[in-house]
DNA sequence: GTTGACTCTGTACCTTGATACAGGTCTTAC
DNA sequence: GTAAGACCTGTATCAAGGTACAGAGTCAAC
Protein backbone atom coordinates (compact mmCIF):
# COMPACT_ATOMS: atom_id res chain seq x y z
CA UNK A 1 0.00 0.00 0.00
CA UNK A 2 1.01 3.84 -0.51
CA UNK A 3 2.66 5.83 1.88
CA UNK A 4 -0.78 7.45 2.36
CA UNK A 5 -2.61 4.19 2.40
CA UNK A 6 -3.77 4.92 -0.98
CA UNK A 7 -3.75 1.17 -3.29
CA UNK A 8 -3.81 0.46 -7.01
CA UNK A 9 -6.15 -2.22 -8.61
CA UNK A 10 -3.99 -4.95 -7.98
CA UNK A 11 -3.53 -4.40 -4.42
CA UNK A 12 -7.09 -4.18 -4.04
CA UNK A 13 -8.40 -7.41 -6.27
CA UNK A 14 -6.06 -9.02 -4.04
CA UNK A 15 -7.09 -7.86 -0.96
CA UNK A 16 -11.15 -8.37 -1.90
CA UNK A 17 -11.01 -11.39 -4.33
CA UNK A 18 -13.03 -9.02 -6.42
CA UNK A 19 -11.81 -9.22 -10.49
CA UNK A 20 -10.47 -5.55 -11.51
CA UNK A 21 -13.28 -5.73 -14.14
CA UNK A 22 -16.04 -6.35 -11.46
CA UNK A 23 -14.30 -3.05 -9.86
CA UNK A 24 -15.10 -1.62 -12.81
CA UNK A 25 -18.66 -2.41 -13.15
CA UNK A 26 -19.17 -1.13 -9.43
CA UNK A 27 -17.94 2.02 -10.55
CA UNK A 28 -19.46 2.50 -13.44
CA UNK A 29 -22.97 1.60 -11.86
CA UNK A 30 -21.86 4.17 -8.89
CA UNK A 31 -21.04 1.94 -6.16
CA UNK A 32 -17.90 2.43 -5.39
CA UNK A 33 -15.46 5.39 -6.50
CA UNK A 34 -11.79 5.64 -5.97
CA UNK A 35 -10.61 8.38 -4.12
CA UNK A 36 -8.33 9.92 -6.66
CA UNK A 37 -6.14 9.04 -9.73
CA UNK A 38 -2.44 8.68 -10.38
CA UNK A 39 -1.52 12.08 -13.15
CA UNK A 40 -1.26 9.16 -15.57
CA UNK A 41 -4.87 7.75 -15.41
CA UNK A 42 -4.68 4.81 -12.16
CA UNK A 43 -7.08 4.73 -9.84
CA UNK A 44 -6.32 4.75 -5.99
CA UNK A 45 -7.96 3.14 -3.64
CA UNK A 46 -8.42 3.39 0.27
CA UNK A 47 -9.13 1.26 3.07
CA UNK A 48 -12.60 2.35 2.58
CA UNK A 49 -13.18 1.00 -0.83
CA UNK A 50 -12.07 -2.72 0.82
CA UNK A 51 -15.01 -2.11 3.16
CA UNK A 52 -16.97 -0.85 0.55
CA UNK A 53 -16.26 -3.89 -1.55
CA UNK A 54 -16.90 -6.05 1.77
CA UNK A 55 -20.59 -4.59 2.07
CA UNK A 56 -21.37 -5.01 -1.45
CA UNK A 57 -20.40 -8.91 -1.35
CA UNK A 58 -22.43 -9.19 2.02
CA UNK A 59 -25.24 -7.79 0.33
CA UNK A 60 -25.41 -9.56 -2.99
CA UNK A 61 -25.37 -13.18 -0.39
CA UNK A 62 -28.39 -11.04 1.34
CA UNK A 63 -30.22 -11.25 -2.73
CA UNK A 64 -29.67 -7.41 -3.14
CA UNK A 65 -29.12 -6.56 -6.59
CA UNK A 66 -26.23 -3.97 -7.68
CA UNK A 67 -29.09 -0.76 -8.03
CA UNK A 68 -30.33 -1.69 -4.43
CA UNK A 69 -26.84 -1.75 -2.91
CA UNK A 70 -26.03 1.56 -4.76
CA UNK A 71 -29.38 2.96 -3.18
CA UNK A 72 -28.22 1.88 0.15
CA UNK A 73 -24.83 2.76 -0.16
CA UNK A 74 -26.01 6.51 -1.44
CA UNK A 75 -28.88 6.94 0.61
CA UNK A 76 -26.58 6.31 4.01
CA UNK A 77 -24.53 9.07 2.57
CA UNK A 78 -27.42 11.67 2.85
CA UNK A 79 -27.70 10.82 6.50
CA UNK A 80 -30.70 11.98 7.76
CA UNK A 81 -33.14 9.85 6.70
CA UNK A 82 -30.81 6.70 5.74
CA UNK A 83 -32.59 4.48 8.61
CA UNK A 84 -35.86 4.90 6.46
CA UNK A 85 -34.75 4.59 3.34
CA UNK A 86 -32.79 1.07 4.59
CA UNK A 87 -36.01 0.05 6.75
CA UNK A 88 -37.87 0.63 3.70
CA UNK A 89 -35.35 -1.44 1.30
CA UNK A 90 -35.50 -4.22 4.14
CA UNK A 91 -38.80 -4.32 4.31
CA UNK A 92 -39.38 -5.00 0.35
CA UNK A 93 -36.32 -7.58 0.44
CA UNK A 94 -38.16 -9.37 3.33
CA UNK A 95 -41.14 -9.74 1.32
CA UNK A 96 -39.69 -11.10 -1.41
CA UNK A 97 -37.86 -13.38 0.19
CA UNK A 98 -40.52 -14.56 1.79
CA UNK A 99 -42.72 -14.74 -1.55
CA UNK A 100 -39.29 -16.93 -3.03
CA UNK A 101 -40.36 -19.43 0.00
CA UNK A 102 -43.79 -20.13 -0.46
CA UNK A 103 -43.29 -20.70 -4.10
CA UNK A 104 -40.10 -22.50 -3.97
CA UNK A 105 -42.18 -25.14 -1.14
CA UNK A 106 -45.07 -25.32 -3.39
CA UNK A 107 -42.54 -26.36 -6.02
CA UNK A 108 -40.84 -28.73 -3.55
CA UNK A 109 -44.21 -30.43 -2.81
CA UNK A 110 -45.13 -30.50 -6.42
CA UNK A 111 -41.95 -32.45 -7.24
CA UNK A 112 -41.84 -34.51 -4.47
CA UNK A 113 -45.32 -36.12 -5.11
CA UNK A 114 -44.03 -36.44 -9.02
CA UNK A 115 -40.64 -38.11 -7.66
CA UNK A 116 -43.03 -40.68 -5.66
CA UNK A 117 -44.71 -41.06 -8.13
CA UNK A 118 -41.68 -42.48 -9.87
CA UNK A 119 -41.49 -45.48 -7.22
CA UNK A 120 -44.36 -47.16 -8.59
CA UNK A 121 -44.16 -49.96 -10.79
CA UNK A 122 -42.86 -49.01 -14.55
CA UNK A 123 -45.75 -48.59 -17.33
CA UNK A 124 -45.89 -47.54 -20.49
CA UNK A 125 -45.70 -43.69 -19.91
CA UNK A 126 -43.98 -41.91 -16.88
CA UNK A 127 -46.51 -41.16 -14.54
CA UNK A 128 -44.64 -37.99 -13.02
CA UNK A 129 -44.52 -36.83 -16.80
CA UNK A 130 -48.32 -37.37 -16.56
CA UNK A 131 -49.01 -35.58 -13.72
CA UNK A 132 -47.24 -32.33 -14.12
CA UNK A 133 -49.00 -32.10 -17.61
CA UNK A 134 -52.18 -32.94 -15.47
CA UNK A 135 -51.11 -30.16 -12.69
CA UNK A 136 -51.03 -27.73 -15.70
CA UNK A 137 -54.08 -27.73 -17.07
CA UNK A 138 -57.32 -29.33 -16.32
CA UNK A 139 -58.45 -31.19 -19.00
CA UNK A 140 -55.58 -33.52 -19.56
CA UNK A 141 -56.70 -35.69 -22.68
CA UNK A 142 -54.68 -38.69 -24.24
CA UNK A 143 -51.39 -38.29 -23.84
CA UNK A 144 -48.83 -41.14 -24.92
CA UNK B 1 -61.03 -23.65 -33.83
CA UNK B 2 -61.11 -25.33 -37.71
CA UNK B 3 -62.82 -28.19 -39.06
CA UNK B 4 -60.58 -30.84 -37.62
CA UNK B 5 -60.03 -29.15 -34.65
CA UNK B 6 -57.00 -26.82 -35.50
CA UNK B 7 -55.97 -23.25 -34.75
CA UNK B 8 -54.04 -20.50 -35.72
CA UNK B 9 -52.14 -18.67 -33.86
CA UNK B 10 -54.25 -16.16 -32.51
CA UNK B 11 -56.52 -18.70 -31.32
CA UNK B 12 -53.52 -21.02 -29.44
CA UNK B 13 -52.36 -17.18 -27.72
CA UNK B 14 -55.55 -16.66 -26.22
CA UNK B 15 -56.38 -20.12 -25.26
CA UNK B 16 -53.05 -20.16 -23.46
CA UNK B 17 -52.09 -16.64 -22.83
CA UNK B 18 -48.89 -17.05 -24.16
CA UNK B 19 -47.40 -14.58 -27.00
CA UNK B 20 -46.90 -15.74 -30.07
CA UNK B 21 -43.48 -14.57 -30.22
CA UNK B 22 -42.98 -16.73 -26.90
CA UNK B 23 -45.15 -20.04 -28.92
CA UNK B 24 -42.47 -19.47 -32.06
CA UNK B 25 -39.87 -19.58 -29.41
CA UNK B 26 -40.32 -22.54 -28.28
CA UNK B 27 -41.19 -24.17 -31.57
CA UNK B 28 -37.14 -23.30 -32.13
CA UNK B 29 -36.18 -24.30 -29.22
CA UNK B 30 -37.90 -27.75 -29.57
CA UNK B 31 -40.35 -27.55 -27.30
CA UNK B 32 -43.41 -27.47 -29.52
CA UNK B 33 -44.30 -28.43 -32.28
CA UNK B 34 -47.09 -27.14 -35.19
CA UNK B 35 -49.10 -30.43 -36.71
CA UNK B 36 -48.90 -28.34 -39.83
CA UNK B 37 -48.88 -25.63 -42.20
CA UNK B 38 -51.29 -23.55 -44.18
CA UNK B 39 -50.55 -24.07 -48.22
CA UNK B 40 -49.52 -19.99 -47.18
CA UNK B 41 -47.37 -21.04 -44.36
CA UNK B 42 -49.56 -20.42 -41.64
CA UNK B 43 -48.67 -22.45 -38.47
CA UNK B 44 -51.80 -25.09 -37.53
CA UNK B 45 -52.43 -26.12 -33.92
CA UNK B 46 -54.27 -28.72 -32.34
CA UNK B 47 -55.55 -29.33 -28.80
CA UNK B 48 -52.07 -31.09 -28.06
CA UNK B 49 -50.49 -28.29 -28.06
CA UNK B 50 -52.55 -26.38 -25.76
CA UNK B 51 -51.43 -29.09 -23.52
CA UNK B 52 -48.08 -28.96 -23.86
CA UNK B 53 -47.79 -25.24 -23.48
CA UNK B 54 -49.61 -25.68 -20.03
CA UNK B 55 -47.34 -28.50 -19.22
CA UNK B 56 -44.65 -25.79 -20.09
CA UNK B 57 -45.87 -23.07 -17.90
CA UNK B 58 -46.40 -25.65 -14.84
CA UNK B 59 -42.73 -26.80 -15.30
CA UNK B 60 -41.29 -23.32 -15.08
CA UNK B 61 -43.83 -22.77 -12.39
CA UNK B 62 -41.63 -25.75 -10.59
CA UNK B 63 -38.57 -24.41 -12.17
CA UNK B 64 -37.09 -25.67 -15.01
CA UNK B 65 -35.64 -24.27 -17.69
CA UNK B 66 -36.82 -24.33 -21.22
CA UNK B 67 -33.80 -26.70 -21.72
CA UNK B 68 -34.82 -29.30 -19.34
CA UNK B 69 -38.13 -29.20 -20.37
CA UNK B 70 -37.53 -29.95 -23.70
CA UNK B 71 -35.94 -33.02 -22.39
CA UNK B 72 -38.60 -33.79 -20.34
CA UNK B 73 -40.90 -33.94 -23.22
CA UNK B 74 -38.70 -35.36 -25.96
CA UNK B 75 -37.79 -38.08 -23.66
CA UNK B 76 -41.23 -39.03 -22.73
CA UNK B 77 -41.94 -39.44 -26.68
CA UNK B 78 -38.61 -42.04 -26.48
CA UNK B 79 -41.10 -44.11 -23.43
CA UNK B 80 -38.41 -46.57 -23.07
CA UNK B 81 -36.20 -44.98 -20.54
CA UNK B 82 -38.17 -42.17 -20.19
CA UNK B 83 -38.90 -42.78 -16.11
CA UNK B 84 -35.07 -42.77 -15.75
CA UNK B 85 -34.64 -39.75 -17.24
CA UNK B 86 -37.77 -38.11 -15.03
CA UNK B 87 -36.46 -39.05 -11.91
CA UNK B 88 -32.92 -38.12 -12.17
CA UNK B 89 -34.04 -34.76 -13.64
CA UNK B 90 -36.71 -34.51 -10.71
CA UNK B 91 -33.83 -35.49 -8.29
CA UNK B 92 -31.73 -32.71 -9.19
CA UNK B 93 -34.21 -30.21 -9.12
CA UNK B 94 -35.42 -31.14 -5.65
CA UNK B 95 -32.10 -31.14 -4.93
CA UNK B 96 -31.77 -27.46 -6.40
CA UNK B 97 -34.62 -26.19 -4.68
CA UNK B 98 -32.93 -27.21 -1.25
CA UNK B 99 -30.66 -25.57 -1.49
CA UNK B 100 -32.06 -22.36 -2.67
CA UNK B 101 -34.09 -22.68 0.41
CA UNK B 102 -31.37 -23.03 2.71
CA UNK B 103 -29.80 -20.05 1.10
CA UNK B 104 -32.93 -18.06 0.99
CA UNK B 105 -33.85 -18.94 4.52
CA UNK B 106 -30.00 -17.82 5.79
CA UNK B 107 -30.59 -14.60 4.15
CA UNK B 108 -34.21 -14.14 5.75
CA UNK B 109 -32.53 -14.59 8.86
CA UNK B 110 -29.75 -12.18 8.86
CA UNK B 111 -32.15 -9.47 7.00
CA UNK B 112 -34.78 -9.68 9.66
CA UNK B 113 -31.79 -8.89 12.23
CA UNK B 114 -31.26 -6.18 10.88
CA UNK B 115 -34.43 -5.05 10.71
CA UNK B 116 -35.18 -5.46 14.40
CA UNK B 117 -31.65 -3.34 14.35
CA UNK B 118 -33.59 -0.48 12.61
CA UNK B 119 -36.09 -0.32 15.41
CA UNK B 120 -34.04 1.10 17.57
CA UNK B 121 -33.71 4.65 18.43
CA UNK B 122 -32.42 6.64 15.50
CA UNK B 123 -28.98 8.05 15.97
CA UNK B 124 -26.34 9.53 13.41
CA UNK B 125 -25.87 6.37 11.40
CA UNK B 126 -28.22 3.41 10.37
CA UNK B 127 -27.64 0.43 12.59
CA UNK B 128 -28.53 -1.80 10.01
CA UNK B 129 -26.26 -0.62 7.60
CA UNK B 130 -23.75 -1.00 9.74
CA UNK B 131 -24.28 -4.54 10.86
CA UNK B 132 -24.35 -5.53 7.38
CA UNK B 133 -21.25 -4.12 6.41
CA UNK B 134 -19.74 -5.33 9.24
CA UNK B 135 -21.44 -8.52 8.60
CA UNK B 136 -18.91 -8.41 5.22
CA UNK B 137 -15.80 -7.58 6.13
CA UNK B 138 -14.17 -8.34 9.38
CA UNK B 139 -12.22 -5.22 10.08
CA UNK B 140 -15.70 -2.60 10.11
CA UNK B 141 -14.08 1.26 10.27
CA UNK B 142 -15.49 4.61 10.85
CA UNK B 143 -18.10 5.10 8.28
CA UNK B 144 -20.65 7.77 8.20
C1' DG C 1 -61.12 -4.53 -54.13
C1' DT C 2 -59.86 -2.36 -50.26
C1' DT C 3 -59.19 -2.03 -45.39
C1' DG C 4 -57.59 -3.96 -41.24
C1' DA C 5 -56.25 -7.83 -38.74
C1' DC C 6 -53.30 -11.54 -38.77
C1' DT C 7 -49.01 -14.13 -39.83
C1' DC C 8 -44.52 -14.91 -41.55
C1' DT C 9 -39.19 -14.51 -41.19
C1' DG C 10 -35.35 -12.27 -39.52
C1' DT C 11 -32.94 -9.30 -36.68
C1' DA C 12 -32.20 -6.56 -32.69
C1' DC C 13 -32.83 -5.62 -27.99
C1' DC C 14 -33.81 -6.24 -22.83
C1' DT C 15 -32.14 -7.62 -17.94
C1' DT C 16 -28.21 -8.74 -14.50
C1' DG C 17 -23.64 -9.35 -13.16
C1' DA C 18 -20.29 -10.16 -14.71
C1' DT C 19 -16.11 -11.90 -18.15
C1' DA C 20 -13.05 -11.44 -22.29
C1' DC C 21 -10.50 -9.26 -25.51
C1' DA C 22 -8.28 -5.57 -28.41
C1' DG C 23 -5.22 -2.02 -28.63
C1' DG C 24 -2.87 1.31 -26.21
C1' DT C 25 -0.30 3.48 -22.19
C1' DC C 26 2.34 3.20 -17.76
C1' DT C 27 5.37 1.33 -14.32
C1' DT C 28 8.96 -1.38 -12.57
C1' DA C 29 12.78 -4.49 -12.40
C1' DC C 30 16.74 -5.88 -14.45
C1' DG D 1 16.71 0.91 -22.42
C1' DT D 2 14.02 -2.93 -22.72
C1' DA D 3 10.83 -6.51 -21.32
C1' DA D 4 7.18 -7.96 -18.31
C1' DG D 5 3.44 -6.88 -16.11
C1' DA D 6 -0.14 -3.63 -14.58
C1' DC D 7 -3.54 -0.54 -16.02
C1' DC D 8 -6.54 2.17 -19.14
C1' DT D 9 -10.88 2.59 -22.26
C1' DG D 10 -14.11 0.63 -25.14
C1' DT D 11 -16.56 -2.97 -27.11
C1' DA D 12 -18.37 -7.65 -27.33
C1' DT D 13 -20.12 -11.73 -25.20
C1' DC D 14 -22.68 -14.95 -22.01
C1' DA D 15 -27.00 -17.08 -19.72
C1' DA D 16 -32.26 -17.22 -19.93
C1' DG D 17 -36.54 -16.19 -21.55
C1' DG D 18 -38.33 -13.61 -23.65
C1' DT D 19 -40.05 -8.74 -26.23
C1' DA D 20 -40.03 -5.42 -30.20
C1' DC D 21 -39.88 -4.18 -34.65
C1' DA D 22 -39.26 -4.12 -39.82
C1' DG D 23 -40.92 -5.46 -44.02
C1' DA D 24 -43.56 -8.55 -46.55
C1' DG D 25 -47.29 -11.61 -47.45
C1' DT D 26 -52.19 -13.51 -46.31
C1' DC D 27 -56.97 -13.68 -44.80
C1' DA D 28 -61.62 -12.10 -43.98
C1' DA D 29 -65.28 -8.84 -43.94
C1' DC D 30 -67.59 -5.18 -45.99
Amino acid sequence: MGAQGLMKMAELTRACEVSDQAIRLYEREGLLKPVGRTPKGHRLFDQHAVETLGFIKQAQRCGFTLAEIRKLLTSNLSNAKACEATRSLLDQKLGHIEHQLISLRSMQDILQSLRSACDGEPGPACPAFIRLCGAGNQNPKERP
